[in-house]
DNA sequence: CACTAACTGAGAATTGATTATCGTATCTCC
DNA sequence: GGAGATACGATAATCAATTCTCAGTTAGTG
């Protein structure tokens, strides 16, 4: 087997997905490759140093990364497949929620319901 | 040492709390009354089974619990103290994020930044 | 007060996610 | 082609959260 690049057949896989990964979910898209649990866990942790990728936490279970050259955006959790998918947009007025002498730095917002392929399934 | 309400100590703390807690959080609020940990997440799972608590998950790191009947709402966690805060209000035009297929069931809504007394101490 | 069933606290066991270890394989640079 | 450095896959170890176990305690009932 072909071992020299292991990291980037990584890489290249959560780029191509539509949505954040989680260090399982990316590796069971690479069975039939031979990488190891380790090595995915080895690129996503060497892509959060390098700053080229980004942990997120949607929703259910453990961290997904996604690459960081990504817009501002948030994500839509399948409640069927579990899976993450990116949504572009954003939304305005959250800082009217906000009670007197807090500070807003940052928000995350996740629409849940259920995704193309498993709503049509249904 | 009184033992015979265990349980209901539990819960009132939670009623108590500005935001929903964690079991540990939960717990930690319970020092000095002798209340086991074990017991907290006895009263927790026994809440949820009967509807009157709810699970949920703010970010950073497992479930938090919050009575059920409150009204619809979101969070704020605190960066600083890792508090999570109920918000009141909500925000509108989250279905204009929504691609094609994609069916909306729910939607959950965290803001970050520093609260009121980590804000202060700043 | 005696009896029984339910409750409790402490800590052991389990679980799932992540990290470390180890022997082997592959790459880089001569 | 060879030496040393690096990466690899498998699996053991770690860690935090949660659940389970068990012996002692307590509420409830008469």
């Amino acid at each position: 087997m072909r071992r020299a690049k292991q990291q980037q057949i990584v890489l290249r896989a959560l780029d191509e997905a539509d949505g954040p990964l989680s260090a399982r979910e990316l590796w069971s898209r690479l069975s039939g490759t031979g990488v190891g649990l380790a090595t995915v866990y080895r690129a996503l942790q060497r892509g959060v140093e390098k700053g080229t990728l980004e942990a997120v936490e949607v929703l259910g279970g453990g961290l997904r990364y996604e690459p960081r050259d990504r817009e501002h955006h948030h994500h839509f959790l399948c409640s069927i497949c579990d899976r993450a998918f990116d949504l572009f947009g954003c939304v305005e007025g959250l800082e009217s929620l906000l009670p007197g002498g807090f500070q807003m730095t940052g928000h995350e917002v996740v629409l849940l319901g259920t995704c193309d392929g498993c709503g049509d399934a249904a």
